[in-house]
DNA sequence: TATCCGTGGGC
DNA sequence: TGCCCAAGGAT
């Protein structure tokens, strides 16, 4: 440009969204605002980590109350890597996708190891880590160390496709979508770049009735060109969910606890506590299960009903009072009901336990 | 490459 | 109500 010679569709495509987003950006508890960025300030990595792994399939909106928690009580990378990995699985109870919260401590310690501490800058490096894979590793390189790597998170895929009415469906088309996204990305601020697209995908450039009146590259783009909009980005058809069935234990003790298990450290809810279950079985549970341990147990109603990504889960509860001095089996624990929000519950086990002692996950007051 | 892995909100 | 969707990774 300085040279006289025309911009390139590239670089006139990239202006045009980073002058966008340097009026319309997000304002988010990782981010540096695009004023401060040009002023050369950028985002705290250990910060940018946290904020890409939690937001891995997670609305922003969801992210938020965690987020400001995890940061609250562990600050920094090493305080991080210092915590109890069961610890970190109960602050994560909630936030679905559990393997991230381990695969977080995993890496977490992996840096301070490896690297002392600093998180390592190049998207192929960080690659390498636990719970980083082809997305943040290119988001935490782009965002807190500026290198030109394309970023393509599921907004951008939304946006790319659209811009270029890429016909191959998702997600055969990941490639294709980043290696056109290659060279619109500026070497001088690929940060920003991903943040504003990421911004003009989640704002503007919606699944469904896109705002693209108000789009800074609708004059470029091939899909509003033909009105054909919704129809990006093609996907390939899901398939439809198994239906399980299984039997929980809700034992309660006279003294106000109940009994818990830890789920085996991988596969559904690995790693997390829970209200003791029989086999998770593919036709309607018509007989009570073998039980944590031998008590006068009742059926109780109503059943708890909970939908997974991929699995239709109905539970059908037994309830059970113990004596006060009755001892947990090996393997389980007691747990005290008026604290039963720090036992980490996801949220099925939460569903059961409600069900059983209504208003036990929330906070009670003593008495 | 396809499948497994949560949750809550929008329409 | 049922389906889609959200800053994907591991295997």
């Amino acid at each position: 440009m300085e040279n006289g010679e025309d911009a390139s569709f590239e670089d006139v495509l990239a202006q045009a969204l980073l002058a966008w987003y340097e009026r319309h950006a997000r304002t988010l508890p990782w981010r540096i605002a695009p004023k401060w960025r040009r002023a050369g300030v950028r985002p705290d990595p250990y910060r940018v980590w946290l904020s890409e792994v939690m937001l891995q399939q997670t609305t922003v909106k969801a992210v938020g109350d965690y987020f400001a928690a995890f940061t609250a009580r562990w600050p920094d990378m090493m305080a991080f890597a210092a915590a109890p990995e069961e610890q970190v699985m109960a602050a994560w109870a909630g936030l679905g996708y559990y393997s991230r919260a381990r695969n977080l401590v995993a890496c977490a310690r992996r840096v301070a190891e490896d690297y002392g501490g600093m998180m390592p800058r190049k998207a192929d490096e960080l690659a390498k880590l636990p719970g980083i894979g082809p997305y943040t590793s290119a988001s935490i390189a782009a965002i807190a160390f500026d290198e030109p790597v394309p970023v393509v998170d599921g907004n951008v895929e939304r946006v790319v496709s659209r811009l270029f009415a890429i016909d191959r469906p998702l997600p055969q088309a990941k490639s294709e979508i980043r290696e056109t996204l290659r060279p619109l990305v500026p070497q001088d601020r690929p940060g920003e770049f991903a943040e504003a697209m990421m911004d003009l995908g989640a704002t503007i450039c919606s699944p469904k009735r896109p705002a693209c009146a108000l789009c800074p590259l609708n004059m470029m783009c091939r899909a509003h060109s033909e009105q054909r909009e919704e129809a990006y980005p093609v996907k390939a058809p899901k398939r439809a969910k198994a239906k399980k069935f299984a039997g929980a234990f809700v034992a309660l003790r006279d003294d106000g606890k109940i009994l818990l298990s830890r789920r085996p450290p991988k596969g559904l809810l690995g790693g997390m506590s829970e209200v003791p279950t029989g086999p998770w079985q593919e036709s309607p549970v018509t007989r009570m299960p073998a039980p944590p341990l031998s008590a006068p147990w009742r059926k109780i109603t109503p059943q708890v009903s909970h939908i997974f990504t991929h699995i239709d889960l109905k539970v059908t509860i037994w309830q059970a009072s113990l004596l006060p001095d009755t001892p947990a089996p090996e393997g389980f624990w007691w747990h005290d009901l008026e604290n039963l929000k720090e036992a980490g519950l996801p949220t099925v086990m939460a569903k059961i336990a409600e069900a059983a002692v209504p208003g036990a996950t929330k906070a009670r007051a003593k008495g």
